[in-house]
Order: C-alpha cells, then sequence, then structure tokens
RNA sequence: GGGCGGUUAGCUCAGUUGGUUAGAGCGCAGCGUUGACAUCGCUGAGGUCAUUGGUUCGAAUCCAAUACCGCCCA
C-alpha cells in the first residue's frame, strides 16, 4: 500500500466496478427503502446544494443497503422549462433569430440536443460523488412515461372540476413572454418613489372642481387603468367624497369614490387609487364593487391603446412621461423616496407585471386539505419538526395555482379545441379528431408548469399510471430529502398530487396514499464568508473542483460533518482538510494493520469474555459496541453530522490514538492476541465510516477482506453488513480501567512536557496505581513505551514513591511520581502544586455546598445525588493528596 | 404586518428529554521525525454560553422580554 491514500487513483476504478456489478440496484430481499432523488435542473453544472443532497441520500442508501433492506435510490432529472427554454432563446438571439422565427418542432429539436449533452453531465458529477443511484432505472420528467403521468393527472383534475381555464391576474414575465406562478415571482426591496398626485373631484356635470382628493402610487404608469379611489369607510376625511366621482389625470376618466375595507387610511393620504388590471388586492376590491378592469399592457412591456396617448411606450418611460405630464398640469403634490417590495421573475430577473390574462388554473383548496391531514395526523414527518408549522401556514391559506406556461418547452397542455364547434377535448391519448363532430382538432398552444411534473415525481418515477411491481413495492417511499427552500415547490405540491392521484387505492386510505414518510430538508450551503452562493456574485464553488482537489470521500465528509437539519452551513478548506485527513488516517492505520498480519494468524475474535482478551482488548472492544449502538441511534434520527462524528473519533482517539500504541508494544513483544482485534475493529470502523467516505472504505475494505474474508460472505463493502450492537461487548470494567491508564499516561506526559523533560529521554517513574494497579502491571511495557519512562515502579502507597526531588501528579485513581534530580526547581513545583490545590479545592467547595442543600438532596434524584457523592469524594482524595505532595516539599 | 431561525473559544460549529470542571475541528503557543500516518504525534493556553428577568434543589438547555443578524410569508 501506497504512504498516502491517492482519491484519484482510485475512484473512478472502484464506482465502476460497484457499477458493473450491479451493487445499486435493488436486491429485492429486505424491507423496502425507498429514496426518490429531486430531480436537478438539467442546465448546467451540479453545485454545492446538489453535492449536499447527494451526500446525505447516498448516506441513508447505503446505510440501509447495507443493513439489509430492499433499498432503492431512484435518480432523475427535471426538465426546467422557463429556464431551458430561455437558454435555446437566448442561442437563437445570439443568430438574430428569435423563436418565432423558426417552427416550434424546429425549436424542440434544438432543446432536445442541449437535454441529451446536459443530463449526460449530470449523471456523470453525480457519479463521481460516488452516488450509487440505480442508473438502469434513471427518469426524466420529460420522457413518454413521465408524460402519460402528467395527462393522465390534467385529465382527472379536469374531469373532477379541479382544473379550469380562466381569466385572472396573473403575474407575467416579460423576458420569459410567459405566465408565472406566485411562487416564482421573489420580491426585492427597491428603491423607488411614492408619487402623491391630485385627482381632481368631478361636479355633477362632469367637470373638474377645484377640489381634489390625494393618492400615492409608486406606479403611476398604471394610472390609465383606474377605476376607482378608495377609501377606508370609517376615513372621517373622506366621507364627504363617497359617492362622488374624480377625474384621473392621466386620460381624464372619471371614477367613483368607493369605501373598502382593504384602504389602509394610515398609508399616504389614506387614498387609494384601485387598478384592478394591474394590481391583485386592487383587483379584489374590483371584484366586490364590480368595477370595470382595464388592461394598459401588451405583453412585451409596452403601453397598449387603452393608455392613450402612451400607447407603444415602454413601461418605464411611460412612468416618466405620465408623471411629467401630471406635473406640468399642477397635479403631482410631491415625490418621496420610497423603498418597496418589487416583485421579480425568479428566472430571469425582471419586474414582473400582474396582469389580465386567460390562463389554465388548478383549484387548489380541496387538494390541499388531505395533504395539511396527513401532516397532522403524521403519516408525514418533517425534520426538523418546524417547518411543518412553515407548510401547515402555507397550505392554509393557499390559492389556485396558475399552471400555463407560453414557452414550447415543457409538457403542452393535453387540451385540444374543435375547429369546427365548441368542443374541448382533454385527453390522455392525442385525439385525431373531435369526438362530437368528427372535425379536426388543435392542441392547446401553451405548456405546462415544469412543477406540475415534478409534483408527480414519488409516482411517475415509479410507473404510475401503470401498475408496476416497483409502484406496488416502493411507493409510498420512505424520505424525500431536500432543500427548506422548494418546500413549496416540490415538497407541498408533490403530497397534495400524489395523495389525489392514489385516493382510490384503499378503500382506508380514501384521502390518498402519502408519498413519504419523511420529509428530511437541509440547509443552504453559503461561501466561507456566510454569503449565499450565486452565479451573480461569481462566489460559485463547483463540487468537482473541490472533489479533485481533496477526493470524493473529504468533500463529502465536509459537507456532512457541518450539516445539521435545517441549518445553513458554511463549506471551508478546513473542514475539506479535515475530511482529507480522516480519509489518508484510514489508509496509514489500515496500512499499518494489514502489514502487522501474518498468514499463519488466527483471526478469529474470541468471546465477550474469554480470557484470551486483554484488558484493553475488551475496553476497546467495549468502546466499539457503544459506539455502533449510538450511531444506530443517531442515524435513524437523521442526526448523520454526530454520526459521523461518533465513528471518526472512536476511530482516531480510541483505535489509531491508544488501542494501536497499546497493541504495538505487544506485537513487537511476540504476543498476536491483538491481531484479530485489531483486524475486527477496524472491519467494524470500515463499515461504519462506509456510506459516509464510500471510496476510501471500500478501497481498504478490499485488502482487508484478502486478509481475514466476510464471514457473511460479501463481495464487497457497499454490500456488507452495517454493524449492530453487540452488547455482550459492552465491559465496564476494563473502560475505568483504561481511563485509569490513560490518565497515568497523559499526567507523566503532561509533567515531561511541563517540565522541558527531552522527549526522547528515558525518565524513571512511581506509579500508585490504587485499583488500576493489576492493570498498570500487565500493562508495563505500554505505559513505559507510552510515556517514556523507565524503570517504571508500580506501588500501592504513596509512602513506597520518593518524596525528595520529586514532581508528583495527582489524580483521581491515583498519582504518578517523576523522581527529577537535577530538574528540579522547588518554587516552581511548590506553585504548581498551590495552583492544582486552588482548582481542585474550588471543586470540593462546590460540591459540599451542593451537597449540603437539603433541597437538593430531597428532589433531585437519587443516582444524581449519588454520582455528586462519588465526585465529591473523589475530588477530596485529589485534594489530600496534593496537600501531602505540598507538605513533603517542605 | 405575521411567522421562523441564529447569537457558545480567535474562526467555523456541536451541545435533542435541565444534572460532572460546556466540547470538536481549524487556528495559536511549546516540544517532537531511528518504519503506519508531518495529510502526523505529544502537551498547553483560550469561553461570566448576546442581555435582562423568571421557573427550578439545579439553566447554554425551559419561559418572558430586549438587542443585533438572517430567512420565509403577505
Amino acid at each position: 500500500m501506497a504512504p498516502a491514500y491517492e482519491p484519484a487513483e482510485v475512484e473512478q476504478a472502484l464506482y465502476e466496478w460497484w457499477e458493473r456489478n450491479g451493487f445499486f440496484k435493488p436486491s429485492g430481499a429486505g424491507e423496502p427503502f425507498t429514496i426518490i432523488m429531486p430531480p436537478p435542473n438539467l442546465t448546467g453544472e451540479l453545485h454545492l446544494g446538489h453535492a449536499l443532497t447527494t451526500a446525505v441520500e447516498d448516506i441513508l442508501t447505503r446505510w440501509h443497503r447495507m443493513r439489509g433492506d430492499d433499498t432503492l435510490w431512484q435518480p432523475g432529472v427535471d426538465h426546467a422549462a422557463i429556464a431551458v427554454n430561455a437558454i435555446i432563446e437566448r442561442d437563437l438571439a445570439r443568430e438574430g433569430i428569435s423563436r418565432h422565427d423558426i417552427s416550434r418542432d424546429a425549436f424542440l429539436e434544438r432543446v432536445w440536443d442541449f437535454v441529451t449533452r446536459s443530463r449526460s453531465r449530470i449523471a456523470e458529477q453525480h457519479r463521481r460523488l460516488g452516488a450509487s443511484a440505480d442508473w438502469s432505472r434513471e427518469a426524466f420528467t420529460m420522457d413518454e412515461d413521465r408524460e402519460r403521468s402528467v395527462r393522465t393527472t390534467f385529465k382527472r383534475l379536469y374531469d373532477d372540476g379541479l382544473i379550469y381555464r380562466g381569466e385572472r391576474l396573473i403575474n407575467w414575465c416579460i423576458d420569459c413572454g410567459s405566465a408565472i406562478s406566485d411562487l416564482e415571482v421573489d420580491y426585492e426591496d427597491e428603491a423607488g418613489s411614492f408619487w402623491h398626485i391630485r385627482y381632481p373631484v368631478a361636479d355633477a356635470a362632469g367637470n373638474a372642481t377645484d377640489e381634489y382628493i390625494v393618492i400615492a402610487t409608486t406606479r403611476p404608469e398604471t394610472i390609465p387603468a383606474d377605476t376607482a379611489v378608495a377609501v377606508h369607510p370609517e376615513d372621517e376625511r373622506y366621507q364627504h367624497l363617497l359617492g362622488r366621482e374624480v377625474i384621473v389625470p392621466a386620460n381624464g376618466r372619471r371614477v367613483p369614490v368607493i369605501a373598502d375595507e382593504a384602504v389602509d387610511p394610515e398609508a399616504g393620504s389614506g387614498a387609494l387609487k384601485v387598478t384592478p388590471g394591474h394590481d391583485p388586492t386592487d383587483f379584489e376590491i374590483g371584484e366586490r364593487h364590480n368595477l370595470p378592469v382595464v388592461n394598459i399592457l401588451n405583453l412585451d412591456g409596452t403601453l397598449n391603446e387603452n393608455a392613450t396617448p402612451y400607447a407603444g411606450i415602454e413601461r418605464f418611460e411611460a412612468r416618466r412621461r405620465i408623471v411629467e405630464d401630471i406635473d406640468a398640469r399642477g397635479l403631482l403634490e410631491r415625490t418621496e423616496p420610497y423603498t418597496h417590495a418589487v416583485g421579480h421573475c425568479q428566472r430571469s430577473g425582471t419586474i414582473v407585471e400582474p396582469l389580465l390574462s386567460e390562463q389554465w388554473w388548478v383549484t387548489m383548496a380541496p387538494l390541499a386539505r388531505p395533504a395539511i391531514a396527513a401532516v397532522r395526523d403524521g403519516r408525514i414527518r418533517f425534520v426538523p419538526e418546524r417547518f411543518e408549522r412553515t407548510y401547515l401556514h402555507w397550505m392554509e391559506h393557499i390559492r389556485d395555482w396558475c399552471i400555463s406556461r407560453q414557452i414550447w418547452w415543457g409538457h403542452r397542455i393535453p387540451v385540444w379545441y374543435c375547429q369546427d364547434c365548441d368542443e374541448t377535448v382533454v385527453e390522455v391519448e392525442t385525439p385525431t379528431a373531435c369526438p362530437s363532430c368528427g372535425g379536426a382538432v388543435e392542441q392547446d398552444e401553451d405548456t405546462l408548469d415544469t412543477w406540475f411534473s415534478s409534483g408527480l415525481w414519488p409516482l411517475s418515477t415509479l410507473g404510475w399510471p401503470a401498475e408496476t411491481p416497483e409502484l406496488r413495492r416502493y411507493y409510498p417511499t420512505q424520505v424525500m430529502e431536500t432543500g427548506y427552500d422548494i418546500i413549496f415547490f416540490w415538497v407541498a405540491r408533490m403530497i397534495m398530487m400524489c395523495l389525489y392521484n392514489t385516493k382510490d387505492w384503499d378503500a382506508e386510505q380514501p384521502d390518498g396514499v402519502v408519498p413519504f414518510e419523511h420529509v428530511y430538508l437541509h440547509g443552504l450551503v453559503r461561501a466561507p464568508d456566510g454569503q449565499k452562493m450565486s452565479k451573480s456574485k461569481g462566489n460559485v464553488v463547483d463540487p468537482i473542483e473541490l472533489l479533485e482537489r481533496y477526493g470524493a470521500d473529504a468533500l463529502r465528509y465536509a459537507l456532512i460533518s457541518g450539516t445539521s437539519p435545517g441549518n445553513d452551513q458554511r463549506i471551508t478548506d478546513d473542514r475539506l482538510e479535515a475530511g482529507r485527513n480522516l480519509a489518508n488516517k484510514l489508509w496509514n492505520a489500515s496500512r499499518f494493520v494489514l502489514q502487522m498480519v501474518e498468514p499463519d494468524d488466527d483471526l478469529s475474535l474470541p468471546p465477550a469474555g474469554s480470557d484470551a482478551l486483554a484488558v484493553e482488548d475488551r475496553w476497546m472492544l467495549s468502546r466499539l459496541e457503544r459506539v455502533v449502538e449510538t450511531v444506530e441511534t443517531l442515524q435513524q434520527r437523521f442526526e448523520l453530522a454526530e454520526a459521523l462524528r461518533q465513528s471518526r473519533d472512536c476511530f482516531w482517539d480510541e483505535f489509531a490514538d491508544w488501542y494501536i500504541e497499546f497493541a504495538k508494544v505487544r506485537v513487537r513483544a511476540g504476543d498476536r492476541r491483538p491481531l484479530p482485534v485489531l483486524v475486527h475493529t477496524l472491519d467494524r470502523i470500515l463499515r461504519l465510516l462506509h456510506p459516509a467516505m464510500p471510496f476510501v472504505t471500500e478501497e481498504i475494505w478490499q485488502r482487508l477482506d484478502a486478509v481475514r474474508p466476510d464471514p457473511a460472505g460479501a463481495p464487497a463493502l457497499i454490500v456488507a453488513a452495517f454493524p449492530r450492537p453487540d452488547r455482550a461487548r459492552f465491559d465496564d470494567e476494563p473502560e475505568r480501567q483504561i481511563g485509569a491508564v490513560q490518565d497515568f499516561v497523559r499526567a507523566i506526559r503532561n509533567i515531561r512536557a511541563e517540565k522541558r523533560v527531552d522527549a526522547a529521554r528515558w525518565v524513571e517513574a512511581y506509579l500508585v496505581a490504587g485499583d488500576a494497579a493489576a492493570t498498570a502491571r500487565a500493562m508495563a511495557p505500554a505505559i513505559e513505551v507510552l510515556a517514556r519512562v523507565r524503570p517504571l515502579h508500580i506501588v500501592d502507597t504513596p509512602a513506597e514513591a520518593p518524596a525528595e526531588q520529586a514532581v508528583t501528579g495527582v489524580l483521581g485513581t491515583g498519582q504518578v511520581v517523576l523522581p527529577m534530580a537535577g530538574l528540579f526547581d522547588l518554587d516552581a513545583e511548590r506553585q504548581r502544586l498551590e495552583k492544582q490545590i486552588a482548582e481542585v479545592s474550588a471543586e470540593t467547595d462546590r460540591q459540599q455546598a451542593k451537597l449540603a442543600n437539603e433541597q437538593f438532596r430531597s428532589r433531585a434524584p437519587a443516582d444524581v445525588v449519588a454520582k455528586e457523592e462519588e465526585r465529591l469524594a473523589t475530588a477530596q482524595s485529589r485534594l489530600e493528596g496534593l496537600r501531602a505532595s505540598l507538605a513533603e516539599l517542605g
């Protein structure tokens, strides 16, 4: 084995070997465990958020696979309609044309070309991260099976009256040339202006009077679309104007002054211009008062003939012109700077325009009801729990979903219109003629919101609506793992749509079958300075680049060790280095263990309680099994970072730093008994760490397996059994004994360092070992080497150790005494002891006060009191020892 | 406006039923390289757990308020 671990030399070959051997496919045995991969967009590259998703899902997948579950990690890719459409349009723009200059088919041909390349790149990146997904089942939201799921769902919703076509206010993105849903609008605070504008009050004849009402607006360009001015019904200031008319300054239209509860009398002047055609709140006011709805915008962002004389002018230019004109007529009272939230299209960043448009909608309330119940009654649980509230709040205030998009890439709406009669046909299979009159039919031009198809993902990837064996076996899935930022886009819609589609499955679950049992939500991966990574900031870190620098295992370690459910994390070089160092440490410790094994060694581990096990063997095995148990508990609770830390600490701090060091001494002396323990412990540690760090552990395990084959005959670590705690190995006494030995060694090292004893020099030492005397005698050779003391005297009482010119380390369990003639400084030693006496006596004071408290004795649980008493006793004995040592110094 | 999260060592973060002297990694200081690993080993320094008040025998942990930072929804 090479002296350092080189990830680049093993990762690719190992991955190919795993995949070639079919290890990623479900085994068919055991309970099903399924994770459906949230499909990454096929635009661009995977980012660190995807890498985290991949790492978490791969850990859960590998863990369950090793536990013997029938484990399916279902991968796939999302078609990202608007984003991809925009990419191709940008390409066309470079050629000086738009998609409308070429045919729909020609456009889609270009898209598919892009899609094919992008998909293979994403799959390749997943492989480099070590994702053990079943690639043979890789799905795409735009492939045939998924198309069938989409059409079936659309038709069902339509037939149930839950999909309708209607003219309502939508969010229009000028750059995308499409409607977008409420969720696709991001609000950002922007510095703008609040224009306070006078609307003259009209007399009975409809002419302007000198009287006026002042409204304040941030969007003067919509003034031509005003159809009322509203005030709060109880606003004293405007009572006299109710029922009168005012004149809209931009175009002279006479509109009524109305009273509506929605008006905030504190905002601006307390009077609101009502523009139902271009503002959602105003739209609602308009509905309550039967106001006309005027649309003044063209779809390209210019004003239309309803805004004459501003027709044909771009919206922001129109804003300037209208303000100018109003000002020229003396109707602009004042302009104040004003910061307000402005809606932007999530994809293009353009300011969205609310406008009236005919679109397809899903009625959400009936879908939300069962989705709320599923979470309330615990059929679906969120990790962390707090996101249940976020989810429920959104669900309880849900609004209808605009699902049609005026773009070409995506699922074309499965609706056909007869060219001869009024028939509208909604079908799964493409109709050839109108079923009523036999006339020609034409399909709706629009496509569906991408999230309509991703909402079906847990069903569609398993073949639904076809009744495939996979659907029956793996649905419902166990875990949906994704970022908390798409809880509404994804999680909420998947729950609603999957429940809806499965409501006829099971008479006992009339509201449908949940798509997954747990929703695990991870946080954002941020740049080292805590900033959100974004292309515009230029601080995006490419996971593949990190993986090439540090290795895939190190990247996974960095991501996992920093993650806790629902919380953001930063990716830093420190963590990546820690991961790389751990991989290398594993490599070297294993290399050493494997080098020690000789062909005729008996590597079978003696059973618990066997005399063939030394105290340090029992200690190591006990510690190991406790960690196995802890890891199991933690992983069940999705506490992956803590589970990883526990495994790491057991490996590094206990196995590598202590057990291997103990074993070295014994093996050099010809004792072969540590070998089975070394091999066994290493094997179990590799298994514990494999889900998080699959490459280095498999690479080592293959070599280990060659020396001592897996008892169950597993051909690879990826399919070997995950450790289950062997509680028979739990062993308190050895843990106490070795704890004492570690204390002795540390105390001697401490004194040596403090007294500047040359690291290479052997010094004489006395151990007053108390209860641990027998262990200390048995382990004397190891203590000698680890503390570099020789000769080592193990004695029963402090009196047997020299007092003159000796430094004493007093522990709870005993003492270490180092004769230091020549190095000894009486004053320094006195000071050292006095400092320790002060510390320990402060502790005994605290303990005594606590134990003297009757309230504590009567109210605290007995075991807590007993523990405190034991602590006090230990501290007191230490204190006595320290005082005695000080007295000895004179 | 409504809701949620964060504030713990120089830095990044753990600390999940309230109970030893609050931990880790990195960084820092000192020492160390004759065969597992310098991607390493040993030793050490470093924290009134944001503030205030409350509950409790006991609070980083529970409750209330405040401050600052961040996020979501409207």
